[in-house]
DNA sequence: TCTGTATACTTGCATATACAAATATGATTA
DNA sequence: TAATCATATTTGTATATGCAAGTATACAGA
């Protein structure tokens, strides 16, 4: 069903829940390859680019609390993707070898992930909507 | 932080779930006074509008899949505020009166999340940004 | 130095949601 | 009519996420 058929597609609340599903979505495809959801795969990433990024740090980063990032980082753990360091209350998270492998994997899918959303949208289009989002969310 | 501080905020899927996450915290504040989530809030409205309601209509209204709709209408039955009855394999959806006499509070706390968040964005704003979500959610 | 406060992280718990499988019913066709 | 297929709903299970409370560490002032 067009979301415009629903009478309650008229309120921010359905709006954004809406697109942020299909979005997810498209989001768990893209990122199928490396048999991570969309959160783990940019933690990955946003570890690959900073390495020994603390977890509140990487929680802002990617607008996640840091009882989240703990969960994330926990799996990818399991995974040998990620290994943490503890030094008094701080937290240092690095890649293993195994997750540094997987740098090459990750930036194709997320790739392909910003293409088949602006092949639907056009890039213009995607682009400006993204930035009219951010700035909703920032006044919110 | 602001989101623009953020390097992943470029992406579609950051902007949509960051945006639904702050939307979704403000509908929480908004349904407080009846005590309901804004999903629970929201079917209950859709209830009182169309009596008897299937869940799988009720879930291309809201845009949820038929099982989290069981699920909804689960804990509303369980605060007596829906029934539902069973035909063959049909399933009707009705108000109790308790449901119905909540029906004004409702609506006003749906004003006030309406009223919420046009004062923030601005009415035309906004109105503009749904309508671009709803677009854009058709066409994932 | 000790004490209180602030920070960083983790854990326990609760929630919303989806998918896939199970169940029950209905419809169609051989 | 019996068998097959389709539809509506529910249930089992898994996931992501947050809040609040707990824990451990650091810091600042008396």
């Amino acid at each position: 069903m067009k979301s415009c058929d629903s009478t309650y597609n008229k309120c921010l609340y359905f709006s954004s829940q809406a697109l942020a599903r299909k979005v997810e979505k498209l989001a768990i495809e893209s990122w199928k390859p490396t048999g991570l959801s969309p959160s783990h795969a940019y933690l990955m990433l946003l570890v690959l680019r900073e390495p020994g990024i603390q977890p509140t740090l990487a929680g802002e980063q990617l607008q996640l609390t840091p009882s989240t990032i703990t969960r994330l980082v926990e799996k990818l753990e399991e995974k040998k993707l990620l290994i943490r360091t503890n030094e008094g209350k701080l937290t240092n998270i690095y890649p293993t070898p195994k997750g540094k492998a997987m740098q090459e994997l990750l930036n194709s899918c997320l790739k392909n992930f910003y293409e088949s959303y602006s092949a639907i949208l056009g890039k213009e289009n995607s682009s400006r909507m993204v930035a009219d989002m951010n700035t909703l969310t920032d006044k919110l």
